[in-house]
DNA sequence: GGCCAGGTGCGTA
DNA sequence: TACGCACCTGGC
């Protein structure tokens, strides 16, 4: 049930939306714990998630809710039938109860694409640190932070513009991509259209220099609501060669690829942190 | 000080 | 196709 009121909407149960699990199993590095929940913007609004999995509270404008959140946290998808599909492999049921509570996010094309171009042989603070410093310097303000930059507000800066980000090899890169979407050389609204098909997609993508195979899918399955991919990093690679020796066809959920595979990366990384030695 | 971190692009076989 | 290596930067 989605209970509004002009400042804050409550959610309850059935949409199993827990703001711990969502913020932090990868997919996204612009929430950021803070009073016990988690304060973010997009789509040039703030907002303010706290709870767990049985209730969780939006504070925001309920027009925002409405108009914004509701589908930027995938409030109107069902995910029972979905998580049902991992029945029959233990492995995967596992992962897909480790991970209850996670909501696969509809973040904005062109973040998506500007972060996970950063996130490339980085680590998660640093590209949190990073994506930060690039809506501070080039971004609007929004409330008490700023919103990510519009592609046209990097795509003329020059790389000495880009440096106090210290994106390091990646900075031009993000310059490149930039110029890309604010020229339509790339066209992201295009290319969000769901009957496209994956790889059609996935090659335009990657004709951006730094965008290969890994980052393309992420920003398939992040930014541009595809859950036919199935983003393949180190961690799932080890992951998928120990558990599935035999191969993992993500082919087989069509609707769900990219869901078990945040699932299944929150899980691994749990995993690898409960057994690391301290 | 060396190594590694959620990849990619390029050269070589 | 497969592999090795460099690439900025920051933390351990």
């Amino acid at each position: 049930m989605i209970i509004t009121t002009p400042n804050k909407t409550v959610l309850t149960e059935q949409h199993a939306f827990d703001p711990t699990k969502t913020f932090t199993c990868g997919q996204c590095f612009r929430f950021q714990p803070k009073q016990g929940g988690f304060f973010g913007i997009a789509g040039g609004r703030e907002i303010f998630v706290s709870g767990d999995k049985t209730e969780t509270v939006l504070f925001c404008p309920a027009e925002d809710f409405e108009s914004f959140w509701r589908e930027y946290f995938d409030l109107d998808r069902s995910y029972d039938a979905l998580r049902a599909l991992a029945a029959g492999d233990p492995f995967l049921e596992a992962a897909t109860e480790f991970g209850d509570g996670i909501r696969l996010l509809r973040q904005e094309p062109f973040e998506a694409l500007c972060t996970f171009i950063i996130s490339q042989c980085n680590n998660i603070p640093r590209i949190a640190g990073i994506v930060e410093r690039l809506a501070q310097h080039f971004g609007t303000p929004i409330g008490s932070g700023f919103a990510f930059p519009a592609p046209h507000a990097l795509a003329s800066l020059s790389l000495e513009a880009l440096a106090p980000l210290r994106a390091g090899y990646r900075a031009p890169y993000l310059l490149a991509a930039a110029q890309a979407v604010a020229s339509g050389t790339l066209d992201l609204a295009f290319l969000s259209d769901p009957d496209l098909p994956l790889d059609e997609v996935r090659k335009k993508l990657m004709t951006l220099p730094g965008v290969g195979r890994k980052v393309a899918d992420c920003v398939l399955l992040f930014g541009l609501g595809r859950w036919d991919a199935f983003p393949v990093d180190v961690w799932m690679q080890r992951a998928l060669a120990q558990y599935y020796p035999a191969g993992f066809k993500p082919e087989r959920f069509p609707q769900a690829a990219g869901l078990f595979q945040q699932y299944i990366f929150y899980y691994i990384r749990h995993l690898s942190k409960a057994h690391a030695v301290t």
